[in-house]
DNA sequence: GTAAGATAGTCAATGTGGTTGACCAAATAG
DNA sequence: CTATTTGGTCAACCACATTGACTATCTTAC
């Protein structure tokens, strides 16, 4: 060890990291098209998750996602649309209006589970078990801490 | 060792390559604000790199962004308008219309490349070289080998 | 109990990025 | 010299985000 390996470039960090994500992003909506979501976009399941079993408003999911209560009523009318949510009336407040998974939705949601599941099975097996733990665990540190925001097409191009 | 640790579930790698992805660019972006860049969007720092120093044309350059080429002219346009990109005229075709990095586009992308070193750096000050250098390569591993696509905002809202 | 304020949701206008289809001009092939 | 391909743009449209304005309802204070 008596040189040091020449450092790697920065810059090829960020996009193996992206190319990571969206790997297992792709591979997840692949498959979920295969088990009958192929409407299902990845926005979608971010926000799916985000709405979980309780139910919530639009406001509670916009504060959730990091994004406007305009936006989040979009998105939701979206999501209605195509089966995966339902609103009903709040009978304790009529100005709310609850927005709850369907049980279309809580198939994909359990779906998507179960695929990431078999997705980092599959990293296990290719990688070592003990190296995807490191690269979370080493992820964990590196990342801001209170993260996460949904704003991904208005934050990547402005 | 009798027992194997419960197995992790799946879905939060997903999550911590973007976040991670995340932290990167708005580091990037924060630092760069500090620099005298301040209009540089994360899209645009990904479409000057993609120009290079020999310039391209709109279709070429959809082409390597995997976006079609009247996106790709709309982009060069911002890119222009902020100062980043010019025009210039192919004397041996005129049908093309070269587009090249002004100056500025050249001082933005090469700051860019310092701070993702310093950036890549402080990762391996704080969880060992050896550490990034193996997430490195166990990205490589698992990212489809040929992706390079940078429809982001259409790819994950729909 | 009524007036004032905060909160939930929607509508409208706008910006950015993406798409497809249509079209013109210029280069290339026959 | 036609015929085809290629580069670029225009136009229309969709998805996601924003801010500002507005209504309806609940909550608080006097």
């Amino acid at each position: 060890m008596a040189t040091a390996d020449p450092p790697r470039p920065g810059f090829q960090l960020p996009l193996l990291l992206l190319a990571g994500f969206r790997t297992l992003i792709d591979n997840l909506h692949a498959e979920l098209a295969r088990e009958g979501h192929p409407e299902l976009r990845p926005l979608h399941g971010f926000v799916l998750q985000a709405v979980g079993a309780d139910g919530t408003t639009a406001t509670e999911l916009g504060q959730r996602l990091g994004i406007s209560k305009q936006a989040a009523g979009k998105t939701i009318d979206r999501l209605v649309a195509v089966g995966y949510l339902e609103r009903a009336d709040d009978p304790r407040d009529a100005r709310r209006r609850l927005v709850r998974v369907t049980p279309r939705g809580a198939d994909g949601l359990r779906r998507s589970a179960e695929i990431f599941d078999r997705l980092r099975a599959r990293w296990a097996d290719t990688l070592g078990a003990e190296r995807v733990d490191a690269m979370e665990d080493d992820l964990r540190t590196m990342a801001s801490a209170n993260w996460f925001r949904l704003d991904m097409p208005g934050w990547f191009g402005g």
